[in-house]
DNA sequence: GTTTACATGTAATCCGTTACATGATTGA
DNA sequence: TCAATCATGTAACGGATTACATGTAAAC
């Protein structure tokens, strides 16, 4: 009864608060320096996005320390509520739709790197296993309607053929990092 | 001083229209039956944007060959207009930004089948050697970044292996699609 | 003392989604 | 005739972009 869902741009910020308490200004920076998120938000996006949160109850500004009185402007300064962090740490457990992985590859791959530390090993493997089937079955898709299909041109069916090759390239790199994330969890050295 | 820039969906509408003359509907069909565009607009994205189009004089809807006077309603037809031919030639020819290659790529794409028949084997070669340049920029940059920095946490790292076997993956696609072009192109059979 | 970076915001405009409305045509 | 498909549209709503407005703090 909180409303309409979240957007995922709300949901990153709500993260990235969760994180660390952070400024609208700080996020802003975050978004600049970072080579993901070639997406570089506006001020009008940002500021509204940020009170919204707030009056959802997601985040609070920070009381601002304030020596005189008369401060309490300049940088707010947002923290993560206990809602706040409920609310992300189930956006994080959401499953994924293989509809629309595809599109939502780069939402996934954010989720990915907030959950390093708070979710357990197991939900991560489960993540990224249900990552590679959704791929999986995407690509077989693809192949089978490249197969399918009779192409009297050309570009068309090369154009099909990229975007095999690059869902074949995430699938490797899922199965990749399977393996990578297994064995570094696994006991430090195995016993020789 | 026709208005603002057209929308990379009316560009990409107007560009179906010039392929053959199509309704409403039709152009729903065709992002649903095709692999590419897992996107399927609505009909309040896509009728008023081909009442857009109409207004910018791009297409024009047919006259529906009215047998009997009353018809000329049901089914709206629309086909280019000289001008629509030209602003779509012209959104084909349009230079590749490096800096928003990643962003814009399925639009590239979109863009490379829509030019198979309208622009000459040169000038689809030049765009495929400037995707590439975009992309090689890109997957260079982004070694660097991950070179560079400093990674306490993994994710981040993992994360970012992950754009990067995804831009070589693309890569690799124009390189093979650039050599397989080229042989075509060139005498049906070099002399033996 | 004036420019630069820090820092937050608002207003106009535009487009897309969702949901609903409407009517013609076709086939069972 | 009743349902499904074809076919086009509108209205409410929400969020993003662009551009503008504003003010503080630091550096030169």
């Amino acid at each position: 009864m909180t409303g309409r869902q979240l957007t995922s741009f709300e949901h990153i910020l709500l993260g990235l608060i969760c994180l660390s308490p952070s400024s609208g200004y700080d996020l802003k920076r975050i978004f600049a320096a970072t080579p993901m998120g070639l997406y570089q938000p506006s001020s009008g996006a940002l500021y509204p996005a940020l009170r919204r949160l707030e009056l959802r109850g997601l985040v609070h500004a920070q009381a601002p320390a304030s020596r005189d009185s008369q401060s309490a402007r300049q940088r707010r300064v947002y923290e993560a509520t206990q809602t706040g962090q409920t609310v992300h740490a189930s956006w994080l457990r959401t499953p994924i739709e293989p509809a629309t992985v595809s599109r939502d590859l780069g939402l996934h791959l954010m989720r990915f790197v907030m959950m390093e530390h708070l979710l357990g090993p197991e939900e991560v493997g489960a993540f990224l296993r249900s990552l590679a089937d959704a791929l999986a079955l995407l690509t077989a898709q693809l192949e089978q309607y490249v197969d399918a299909a009779e192409f009297t041109d050309r570009h068309p069916r090369l154009a099909l053929d990229h975007g095999l090759a690059v869902h074949r390239a995430s699938l490797g790199w899922v199965e990749r990092t399977m393996a990578e994330l297994a064995i570094t969890r696994s006991s430090p050295l195995p016993d020789r």
